[in-house]
DNA sequence: ATAGATAATTTGTACGGATAAATCAATATA
DNA sequence: TATATTGATTTATCCGTACAAATTATCTAT
């Protein structure tokens, strides 16, 4: 223990155990020699590193004063952190992934940092940047209308390069060769149609998000399905949209389409929260569900099965979702090799769809 | 500019232009001293800050050499961050609090970072040491069992102390000077009382969770509503729960007291949540809601209007209690006074109860 | 040729002294 | 009363010196 040493931990005690509270004057140099029996040198050298440990600060001619010590201790240590990027962050089937990702990762002192790009690219580079600037030890993302050209694909780069293990939900970009969780959306959106094909119905409406690549996806299972049926695969019909469209002029459209004599017996949508307004509009036509038009969605929303009928959905495993993530996650800090996951999903029937009499036997 | 800095300029200039690169071995203190022309304590003082600045390490008796400057160099850049501790994080009326937070701080460019108790004192501990640690701009709290001594104050004073801007929402301790949003739990509970009493009620059977101050404060409000009726506040039965209780038991007392002759007519929850697996034990008994027995929630969670019955609560300002929270955050972390909030609530009154006959004229 | 002891080199701690620059308080001046 | 001056106090910079402690190079004995 040196001297210089001994006379900063003593002067460190005063401050730590209030002897000298945050802006007294501390003794002057001189005093300090005096007291401590040391030359001018050693008191300079102690006081030196407590200036630059944040403890007290001096002034030329003035003297030597207690800083706000507590304040600056803090230190920026690297904390246990998971980033998350999302769409969107307490709606519809976000709460649960979410949940389910920190179920997995808080047993091991993780805590989630949350940004939310509400579906718009300008905010999905800011959520990115501030990802990287905060350190993260590993970042879950959704990727922001994944179907289009994406602006960011620079920083995703960057992110790619930083080495901080990330991982993709929902949808992935298959530029990135990064792992991914996600739906085989195509096959089960296919499974649905092919099961309103099964109660009868030929003439269908499809209604699709094609800005991401979920929507895509769907849309692309809806269309395999009539592709196996070439006799009546001239009924079908499809509606597409994007984040940043009208809704009201899309219900107008579907309005329209309802209206006519040889109207569609279903509708199939590219997800329950779309499905849900949907069936608002079908009723506002006066029509009936599932007597005069069947509606199926897509993700099984809570409150999917409330609605009057319940809707017939094909279930997200959002919670999985979220724990499977968050443990891949855990597993890439840990520097070991994982594989993406896709899951299939059940369908659940629920009164929304009608099987048509031609069929019942 | 003097001449330890000219020196350190120098050796500075010198290491960023590569004529010195990482890992090289710098010249020793007596070269540099004929270099430069000054004495011994002018070098040491130069390369002392030097290596405070982690360009250069010192090795006693070895010498000196360049350091890993690059690296270093990339401070953790104190990125705008909300922390955001709660007792739980996706579930009930979470997520649209949450997201008030996010849609009001995230307009000021600022992240949030989670981190769920799970109602445990010591997941309390663990979370808020984590915001700590992680130089949040900015916390606000909901206090875990809050209607308990809690073993976390210490850690709280420490917040306190810390000058970082913090507010709790849901509940508060008396005990620490910092703002609050809160729900008026007592007087709304009052008010849900009476107007059972209005409907001709009064054996009612209050059942509440009496580990957080919002329990305690409802069945407060229970209380005070008998208190002003001495002619028949006899007849109040009362239910107390905590987190850690086997709800099966609960639920099993709740049985017993609906099995018997003169069981209440109304059975008035602590929240929500509470009232829909009541609504089941009820039925489970071959009851009917509202015809044998009246039940009555708090909150106004997302499905409890799709229940069968409806159910009757008291509407909680879920998002508005987050924005709240968020625009009273952005103006403590720019330094503005703030007071607290408390919401009055609007009754929403569904099929879940039912008017007496006595009552009815 | 290798291991161990020794010497030289290099950085770390410490002292004393000297001057510069900023601050502060008392005094003198307008 | 307000302002300017002065001198004392206090920290900042800088020098020279000495010895301690660690490392590195050299020498010596086996």
């Amino acid at each position: 223990m040196t001297k210089y040493q001994s006379v900063k931990d003593s002067i460190i005690k005063a401050i730590t155990t209030g002897k000298y509270k945050v802006g007294d004057k501390l003794p002057t140099e001189s005093i300090l020699m005096a007291e401590y029996d040391v030359s001018r040198y050693t008191i300079r050298r102690a006081m030196g590193e407590l200036e630059n440990d944040h403890y007290i600060y001096r002034i030329q001619g003035g003297g030597m004063y207690v800083d706000d010590w507590r304040a600056k201790q803090i230190k920026p240590i690297n904390n246990k952190m998971i980033g998350i990027v999302t769409t969107h962050l307490a709606d519809y089937i976000f709460p649960s992934i979410i949940s389910g990702i920190d179920r997995a990762v808080s047993r091991a002192g993780y805590a989630l940092l949350l940004s939310n790009t509400h579906n718009d690219h300008d905010h999905e580079r800011q959520s990115l940047t501030k990802m990287l600037e905060s350190n993260v030890d590993g970042l879950i993302i959704e990727p922001t209308r994944s179907a289009l050209p994406n602006p960011n694909m620079d920083l995703y780069k960057t992110v790619e390069e930083s080495n901080i293990p990330t991982l993709f939900i929902n949808a992935h970009y298959p530029d990135l060769n990064l792992p991914y969780v996600v739906l085989k959306d195509r096959n089960i959106e296919n499974k649905l149609t092919q099961m309103l094909f099964d109660k009868g119905h030929q003439s269908i409406l499809g209604i699709f998000k094609v800005d991401d690549a979920q929507g895509e996806e769907r849309m692309r299972g809806f269309m395999d399905a009539y592709a196996r049926h070439p006799e009546f695969s001239y009924l079908s019909d499809v509606i597409m949209y994007q984040t940043a469209d009208d809704m009201g002029k899309i219900f107008e459209k579907v309005a329209r389409r309802l209206e006519q004599a040889d109207h569609p017996t279903a509708i199939i949508c590219y997800n329950d929260a779309l499905a849900i307004q949907i069936m608002d509009v079908v009723r506002s036509l006066g029509m009936k569900i599932p007597e005069d038009i069947s509606v199926v969605g897509f993700d099984d929303y809570q409150l999917s099965k409330f609605m009057t009928p319940g809707l017939t959905t094909a279930v997200h495993p959002k919670n999985k979702m979220g724990v499977d993530a968050g443990e891949l996650m855990l597993k890439m800090i840990n520097g070991e090799k994982v594989s993406s996951i896709s899951y299939d999903a059940d369908i659940i029937e629920r009164k929304s769809v009608q099987t048509l009499a031609s069929q019942k036997k």
